[in-house]
DNA sequence: TCCAGTTAGTAGACACTGTCTAGTCGTGAC
DNA sequence: GTCACGACTAGACAGTGTCTACTAACTGGA
């Protein structure tokens, strides 16, 4: 176990799962109650790791502590999912969705807006959905974590998103040269990573003004790509 | 437990640890290095700890194979580290402080290279780093795994580096807006990681091909900067 | 020479993990 | 009626980080 929270008093509440056996629905008789009493189990599963993951990081997302919050037996997960890096799995494909969907959303508005804002309004959309799901997009992007290798979805998912980049890169420079694209994704993949790492994030206070340091310099760097090193007007 | 050795017998040798081997004053030359087999343990845990974490990665660094490799039982690290987090922090500062040499080289020669150059020559240093030390800079900038506030030594080695970086900005620009800054950070940073996690990597068969194709980026990316859109020379 | 203190290691727990293997129980098909 | 099956429980097992206790060797005084 990597490094996972070593001690941590086990209280946590521990609902023993609305099992057969008395305690829960007193009235209600307990035969068939599992089954009926919650939404299915995979989408409570998939939401306690989210949830996990967002607000306690990937390291306390056990598959103990996945199937405790979700009110089953240590197990009972794995009828649903092969391991635990097959939960990750689609949470990586749910991330990678969203992800498309916003920046395709960008790319569409890029004719009304013109190279230079949609440039800015695209690396928004990219580091915005880092900041809105530090958690998830902290595992996109790591294979040790996450094989996209195993994982056809999220792999084609992830295909998708590089799809709407280059589409961004055909907009604003008329080619989509390699070179070209990895140069767009590394400036807001790096802008990504570096706020919601600490890397830059540590040095500014609050939420607010990260958001706005982001957009100052992805601002900064269109008006590189649209205008040249000239001071772009203010 | 995760994807770990399975296994493997504890036995390992037993070196009962060489026992300070009284005087023995004969073979004075050969001591420079503490003992005869082996060095001084700490250092025989370090050396251990970058050579799993680059080999097999994070998830196989666990204090238990330290140990085992480094000869000795699985509390013996404990005395030279307060937990496991600290062997990462030291891996981490000796990281930082590789980064900020590269760096700080590339940076002396700006001025006989020109900014174009030197913009390329910096973000190779970088991006050369992540390259021929993936392990270690995959934890450099995880607070998850190394929390920063923790460890004052790799703070400063940290801020070095930014330093160094603020340097660079500072010569290509004339200035040090944070923004600037900022921004070429996240280029370098994010080839970086896209090229180590496999991101780009993914994309390019072989080593040779991913250094060609970070110099392509770099320099795409310096032309927009020192020469504006309009197509650098070939 | 003795003896307390420190240093560096061993050894055995403990609580936690992922996952293997069995077992149970309700439901629907035949 | 019984048989298979899906969904779940329950109990292992080997591995983990780290706490505590113990031991052996080396100090520096007295």
């Amino acid at each position: 176990m990597s490094p996972r929270a070593p001690h941590r008093s086990p209280v946590r509440a521990r609902v023993p799962a609305p099992a057969k056996a008395t305690a829960t629905a007193p009235a209600k008789d307990t035969a068939t109650a599992p089954a009926k009493a919650a939404p299915d189990l995979r989408s409570r599963i998939l939401a306690a790791s989210v949830a996990l993951l967002e607000t306690e990081g990937l390291a306390a997302m056990s598959m103990r502590e996945v199937a405790r919050r979700a009110g089953v037996t240590h197990q009972a997960p794995y009828h649903h999912f092969a391991d635990r890096e097959s939960i990750l799995a689609e949470l990586v494909t749910d991330g990678f969705t969203e992800l498309t969907r916003r920046l395709a959303r960008a790319n569409d508005r890029a004719p009304r807006l013109g190279r230079r804002v949609a440039l800015v309004e695209a690396g928004l959309a990219y580091v915005g959905f880092a900041l809105d799901h530090p958690g998830v997009f902290g595992i996109m992007f790591r294979p040790e974590v996450v094989d996209l290798c195993r994982f056809e979805a999220a792999s084609q998912a992830g295909e998708s998103a590089y799809g709407e980049l280059s589409r961004l890169v055909s907009i604003v420079h008329g080619e989509d040269a390699p070179a070209l694209a990895s140069m767009h994704w590394s400036v807001v993949h790096g802008l990504a990573c570096l706020i919601v790492d600490g890397g830059l994030g540590d040095r500014l206070p609050g939420s607010r003004e990260r958001r706005a340091h982001v957009r100052e310099t992805l601002e900064r760097f269109a008006g590189f790509i649209v205008d040249g090193p000239a001071r772009p007007p203010a």
